[in-house]
DNA sequence: TAATAGAGAATTTTT
DNA sequence: TTCTCTATTA
């Protein structure tokens, strides 16, 4: 009947020769004795979580408890006792980097490429896959596009402005997220509730419809609705449904907290049936609330699942006992954890260390300076005490992996863990400080919001240390490559109307606003695409002039590259050294029509002639993207391929410090961490306080729980106490969460300049210091140095006043979008721009003010101050 | 139509 | 402060 019939005979054959492999393991070693070294090292919780291979299991695992072991032992386990076939296995995750790093781990437990585990993916690519294969009933052509996030916008932006809606009061982007909210929680515009009509002015419902309609006109869909249309195709369509429900016999979740509600609808229409589901994941490590994560997924999973076995894997091989001390007594502050006791067998390590520091400058310039020391201090020993406790097994992988650890390491394990030991009995016996070298790899810097970086990034060139920036804008997502992209989607599908749009005036072809609006009215009244109009323009003389001129050429352009990719043909054009003789086209690979496309559309010359300092840049972007073009058949596979691929793994090999968001940094580890910027406001944020309320705290508090659990032997946590905000500069209190840290896990050190810096990682607590018995951490911290002033102290004194403070108040004030504006209607106000005002409206954290002098404005409440309120400029 | 000067805004971002 | 977007000017 339908073709997936063939498709997936396919894919077994395709998996067959694993499949074969894993049961010859089982004909060879039984299914209960044999040799199943994939389970070597393996602790009893883990092993619990391998062995539950039926029915639903809850998969609790804490950072650094090995759960990627366990979930790739379970596969491993799941194949090599023939209880499933490769292609029988669903196996989720939410980033492709995942998905690789578990495809090869598996790889490497059957000791064989995973090639044949088609379904393991990222929700997003099983999705695609899913919908490639039945588009039809979702009203799709199979070859549907991708939007990403630019694309959306843009045809959001023209919906608005057709509804004659004022696109600057009411922005695109502003639409866009919330119409991926309803997406998240999987609402089609009929399903809109009502609570949720006021949205977007009102008019949020009725542009949500409209913009599905282009979408399915368009034939694309965005990320959300890869999932929504698999959802309704599995609703509507009761036996593929069950087909479905029995190819995949058991089913496996990463990263389950991170759930939305579609995904989750979705796992619970494929998991309904045998229900094998596998949910791996840690409610405290929650952070994607506001991207529609619902932590109530795991939270509710054994009500969803009766008979749901709950397994807690809780010993840490990550990090020292002083970090995980720490880290727990932090996200205690959470109400309504399903609960987890992390513990380790290593050695309690150094406690966290804390220290404040005079302004954001002057914090980038320590860190700097410490991870210098750091360096320094590594070359005196030759190898590093781990004072973590490892498996034998994660050793062995590490080593095999040439991970950080190997460097460090020559010889063979025994060699080094003497050599380990050998450290430590010196440094017991001898009084030596513990050693605390690090390479440049293996320290993190970890932020809340990205702007936080700069400070570090200019301090690290001022001094030289190399560093290296994860996230920000990606690859992909860069104008040029979207550009590039967008020429080359025109010529493999001539009628995407939004990649024309994007590429008619770029470069500069002399076609604004005016040309643009004909060549839209000539295929609309005509029914065609926007290329086809353009060309009807063209033919008609619609247009004419210069604008004209380059609009044929463009026009003729992608019809000469379209016939490059589809074969042969007799036409001559500017492209003659390509012309055999007898007037064929000589075979023009898609590296080299990719590189044609650019320089004949012009684009590459446009960078060329652009001066800008970005430019040489660009072009060297534009060269990547041409090399990546290589390690594929043909510009189709390339394009589908980026669509869901947007990571950029990058090559670099040269030691660095890593400098990214704390989000980026879930699921890593670093030996040394740094953890700048705990300022109340900043992190915890204000706008996630404003706009979640006790929600988004406990939000932020998981956020600094991942933090600290990042770091396996050092963790430093600093603060300063003024930062410049947009410029403006502006004192800052410690974060309510150094209060929560436990203090006797948290060293507070000496801030340098004062009491003797001595440049090492441990300076002795300072005379101030020693009399500030009782006090609490940040007090201490503070009062340490420069903190003791008169401004400090005013400060500390009038911090009740903003409800800011005290860690009690935090965890049982309740907060919502009202109340916790620090204004009220009829309140005085002070904006640093527009003076004095009166307080109108208030709503959540933005306020209508009227002012003296400027008139009524909209504003943010973080930028007023209380009229007659001193308490700005404490210094 | 293209360059440019001011206003206005300003987390986190797996796909 | 720094970026983006829009209204103005050439």
């Amino acid at each position: 009947m339908s073709s997936y019939d063939d498709s997936d005979a396919f894919e077994a054959a395709a998996s067959s020769s694993l499949a074969a492999r894993a049961m010859s393991a089982r004909t060879s070693s039984g299914l209960t004795g044999g040799p199943q070294p994939y389970l070597d090292g393996l602790n009893p919780a883990q092993l619990e979580a391998v062995h539950q291979l039926d029915g639903p299991v809850l998969m609790l695992a804490g950072a650094g408890t090995g759960k990627t072991r366990a979930l790739t032992a379970r596969i491993a386990h799941l194949l090599s006792t023939g209880h499933a076939r490769p292609n029988e296995i669903l196996a989720v995750t939410f980033t492709n980097k995942a998905a690789r790093e578990m495809k090869n781990r598996v790889g490497h437990l059957l000791g064989q490429p995973a090639e044949g585990m088609p379904w393991l993916g990222t929700f997003h690519a099983i999705c695609v896959k899913l919908l490639r294969r039945h588009a039809e009933l979702a009203g799709l052509k199979s070859n549907f596009t991708i939007l990403d996030t630019d694309d959306q916008n843009r045809l959001l932006k023209q919906l608005i402005i057709a509804a004659e809606i004022d696109d600057k009061r009411w922005p695109a982007r502003a639409l866009g997220s919330i119409i991926d909210g309803w997406k998240n929680r999987a609402l089609t515009p009929d399903k809109v509730p009502t609570a949720d009509h006021g949205a977007f002015n009102h008019r949020g419902v009725e542009l949500y419809a409209q913009y599905q309609t282009r979408l399915t006109e368009l034939n694309a869909c965005d990320f959300g609705d890869l999932l929504l249309h698999v959802i309704r195709i599995f609703q509507e369509n009761e036996d593929l449904l069950a087909q479905y429900q029995r190819w995949f016999r058991y089913i496996l979740v990463d990263e389950y907290q991170d759930t939305n509600v579609a995904q989750y609808l979705w796992l619970r229409l494929l998991a309904a049936g045998h229900k094998n589901i596998c949910c791996v994941g840690d409610d405290d490590q929650s952070i994607y609330g506001w991207r529609g994560a619902e932590v109530g997924n795991i939270l509710r999973f054994e009500k969803d699942f009766p008979g749901a076995k709950v397994v807690r894997l809780e010993q840490n091989y990550r990090s020292t006992g002083h970090i995980l001390a720490a880290a727990s007594g932090v996200i205690e502050g959470n109400k309504g954890r399903l609960g987890k006791t992390l513990w380790t067998a290593g050695e309690d390590g150094e406690k966290v260390r804390l220290i404040g520091h005079w302004d954001g400058d002057e914090e980038a310039r320590w860190v700097g300076e410490e991870i210098e020391d750091m360096q320094a201090a590594r070359g005196r020993y030759k190898y590093r005490v781990n004072v973590r406790s490892v498996s034998p097994q994660q050793e062995a992988e590490r080593l095999s992996k040439g991970g950080a650890v190997s460097k460090h390491r020559e010889g063979d394990i025994h060699q080094t863990t003497l050599a380990r030991e050998q450290v430590f009995s010196d440094a017991g016996k001898d009084n030596l400080p513990l050693p605390q070298g690090f390479e440049l790899d293996e320290v993190a810097i970890l932020v809340r919001a990205s702007h936080q970086m700069r400070a570090f990034e200019d301090r690290f060139l001022t001094i030289g240390l190399p560093y290296r920036v994860i996230g920000g804008p990606r690859f992909y997502e860069r104008m040029e490559i979207r550009d590039a992209m967008a020429y080359f989607r025109m010529v493999v599908s001539p009628d995407d109307d939004l990649a024309f749009e994007r590429i008619v005036n770029t470069p500069k072809r002399g076609l604004g606003d005016k040309a643009q609006q004909t060549i839209q009215r000539m295929a609309r009244s005509n029914g065609v695409s926007l290329l086809e109009g353009a060309r009807l323009c063209v033919e008609t003389q619609a247009i004419g002039g210069k604008g004209g001129k380059e609009l044929r050429v463009l026009v003729d352009g992608l019809a000469r590259w379209r016939q490059m990719i589809t074969g042969p043909l007799r036409q001559v054009g500017p492209t003659d050294d390509l012309i055999e003789e007898d007037g064929a086209i000589k075979g023009v690979s898609h590296v080299e029509l990719a590189e044609i496309i650019l320089d004949e559309s012009g684009y590459t010359a446009h960078w060329q002639n652009d001066k800008t300092p970005e430019a040489p840049g660009r072009l060297e972007n534009l060269k990547e993207l041409v090399k990546a073009l290589e390690s594929f058949e043909n510009l189709q596979g390339f394009l589908e391929h980026v669509s869901l691929i947007m990571d950029n793994e990058s090559d670099d090999q040269d030691p660095k410090v890593t400098l990214m968001t704390l989000h980026a940094a879930k699921g890593l580890e670093f030996p040394a961490i740094f953890l700048p910027g705990w300022e109340d406001g900043l992190f915890p944020s204000q706008r996630s306080m404003d706009e979640s309320g006790i929600t988004g705290l406990e939000e932020e508090r998981r956020l600094a729980y991942v933090g600290i659990t990042r770091a396996e032997e050092v963790c430093t946590i600093s603060f300063a106490g003024n930062r410049r905000v947009y410029g403006q500069w502006q004192s800052q209190m410690p974060s309510r969460f150094i209060d929560e840290l436990p203090e006797a896990h948290v060293e507070v050190l000496t801030p340098p300049g004062l009491y003797g810096h001595q440049g090492g990682m441990s300076a002795s607590a300072s005379p101030v210091e020693q009399t500030m018995a009782g006090s609490n951490l940040h007090e201490r911290a503070a009062r340490a140095d420069v903190y003791n002033s008169p401004g400090w102290r005013r400060l500390q004194a009038n911090q009740g006043q903003r409800g800011l403070r005290q860690p009690s108040e935090a965890k049982t004030m309740t907060i919502d979008a009202e109340a916790v504006s620090a204004f009220s209607i009829g309140d005085r106000v002070f904006h640093q721009k527009f003076g004095y005002g009166e307080v109108m409206h208030v709503e959540g954290d933005k306020l209508a003010i009227e002012f003296d002098k400027a008139g009524s404005k909209h504003v943010v409440g973080r930028f007023l101050v209380a009229a007659g309120d001193s308490g700005d400029v404490p210094f």
